[in-house]
RNA sequence: CGGGGCGUAGCGCAGACCGGUAGCGCACCGCGUUUGGGACGCGGGGGUCGGCGGUUCAAGUCCGCCCGCCCCGACCA
């Protein structure tokens, strides 16, 4: 591991973020441009998101399946803006077992087509709905500007895909799940989002409407963090996807799909890091206490490793993620860095003054220095760190969400919104018009992240335009 | 696909102008001393110098072709 300083956030924003992943041991680069493997770190923090959100998923009804990675080239091209939308970036398989094959394969850039396929199958009454699968894995999307985690050429996600009898029904279900992942996102990652609809211009190809969660980076930048679509009967029309109603009538389905990716675990290094590495809300960390044990000599350490022993059975059994870190040959002050390197909400440590005073020393990641450390007693000590545990994650949420207040701004004329997108949000009234929208992008590069679902009585005109304006829109420059 | 830069040990680089035993720092291995905020000393291992061809007694260095990567655009989210 690197020994260097990091480059901080306010000199190279861009370039803190990539040490911190690789220095956290999260992800690397794969020999393959675009590409990165996920490193264990990285992994078992996916696999905690994974768990928190498997676990809403089936709370509301939906049930996991896994679908092929290959789709022929001719299911892509049944839905007219899907195939415009994707085509640039597919993955074609032309060749398999050493011969050039009939029709070219898609590896798959998510999945609407070869689900609706089978749901054509699947689907023949009334009965036979909603149909409610989530499906784990992983896609490829032939992207020129690749970040780990961020955008890469394969990544990680989840994609739910619902068919239902009635329109009203799947639009319920596309916010529901809107829902589902503002509520993960904002009280297990501690990241705050803001829900809505996106504009015209930046929905899914082959959606009726797109929604999103959208969150500001560290650089004040947004990130779309997850979002839900409902695609009408687009996808049933292509796909033949038809039940016989409750009326003895042919209709076509109505469907959703929903998703959300590792892109995420890069939500939280943007948001909550700091100058000396990741900081990693509780609820989700792989660790989330370490105790350092210290001592000179085995005198010492026959003294302090009982202790150290005694007081990670308590913390396992109050149901913490614990990691001693036992290493010999790295200092403490090394592991220190180390683990404030990885994000650890809560570290322990535990030396022979400690022994003597039955106390333990404990720093917090979210309050770096000496303002974030402590001595507590041994006693009782598990209550303590669960308690504790508890407010860091309340107050990386309450953090992040000031942060993200403070650089949201409402301008008063269409100069001061270009002003304001330069560091920060604005949130103002739009027209509805995509070219008042590309208008911004050109002057400006931010585009609009989302019409927000909670809309005020909206009056007044356009800040662009100055046309009579239909809803407020938040303006940002995104990733 | 345009504009710029770079390929020498796992990583970061020097050596090239001026051809002559392939080096430095970190990391790694061994021994010893250290250990409450990124320890130190001594010893050691590791290289088709991106590839192919040419010039030369001799090429990391000069010449030609090719390949790859990075940054800025375009594209995407």
């Amino acid at each position: 591991m690197s020994t260097d300083k990091l480059p901080t956030r306010e000199d190279n924003f861009s370039e803190w973020y990539n040490q911190i992943v690789l220095r956290a041991e999260m992800a690397d680069y794969a020999p393959v441009r675009g590409c990165m493997v996920a490193r264990p770190y990285g992994w078992a923090l996916w696999e905690n998101m994974q768990q928190a959100l498997d676990r809403r998923f089936k709370e509301t009804g939906h049930v996991n399946a896994a679908f092929p990675l290959f789709i022929p080239m001719s299911f892509l091209e049944k839905e007219k803006e899907h195939i415009e939308g994707f085509s640039p970036e597919l993955a074609v398989v032309t060749h398999g077992g050493g011969s050039k094959l009939e029709e070219p394969l898609v590896v798959r850039p998510t999945s609407e087509t070869i689900i609706g396929y089978m749901y054509a199958k699947w689907i023949k009454s009334y009965r036979d709905l909603p149909i409610l699968i989530n499906q784990w894995g992983s896609v490829v999307r032939w992207e020129m500007r690749t970040r780990l985690f961020l955008r890469t050429l394969e990544f990680y996600w989840q994609e739910g895909h619902t068919a239902h009898a009635t329109a009203e029904e799947a639009q319920e279900e596309t916010l529901r799940m809107l829902g589902v992942y503002a509520d993960f996102v904002i009280n297990d990652a501690a990241v705050p989002v803001i829900q809505g609809v996106k504009s015209a211009s930046e929905k899914f190809a082959g959606a009726v409407q797109s929604t999103t969660i959208e969150a500001m980076m560290g650089d004040r930048r947004a990130l779309q963090a997850g979002t839900s679509h409902f695609m009408g009967q687009n996808f049933a029309k292509a796909f033949d996807i038809q039940f016989l109603d409750w009326n003895n009538q042919l209709q076509h389905a109505w469907t959703t799909s929903w998703g959300l990716s590792w892109r995420v675990i890069g939500a939280m290094v943007m948001t909550h890091g700091d100058n000396q590495g990741l900081v990693l809300p509780p609820k989700l960390a792989p660790f989330q206490v370490v105790i350092v044990p210290i001592y000179r000599d085995d005198t010492e350490k026959s003294a302090v490793l009982p202790v150290v022993e005694r007081v990670s059975k308590e913390l396992k059994g109050a149901g913490c993620r614990i990691r001693v870190d036992d290493r010999e040959e790295v200092t403490p002050g090394f592991k220190f860095n180390d683990w404030e390197m990885r994000g650890v909400p809560l570290r322990l440590e535990i030396g022979p003054k400690d022994v003597q005073k039955n106390s333990v020393a404990l720093a917090r990641r979210d309050i770096p220095g000496k303002a974030g450390k402590s001595f507590i007693s041994q006693e009782g000590l598990a209550s303590q760190v669960v308690q504790m545990l508890d407010t860091i994650q309340q107050s990386m949420l309450e953090r992040a969400t000031a942060f993200r207040d403070s650089h949201i701004h409402e301008p008063t004329s269409y100069a001061d919104l270009t002003e304001i997108v330069k560091d920060g949000w604005a949130y103002s009234r739009w027209c509805g018009d995509a070219d008042c929208e590309a208008k911004v992008k050109e002057d400006t590069k931010a585009t609009i992240r989302c019409l927000p679902l909670d809309q005020p009585e909206v009056q007044g005109v356009c800040i662009q335009c100055g046309k009579p304006a239909t809803s407020m829109a938040y303006f940002a420059r995104a990733y």
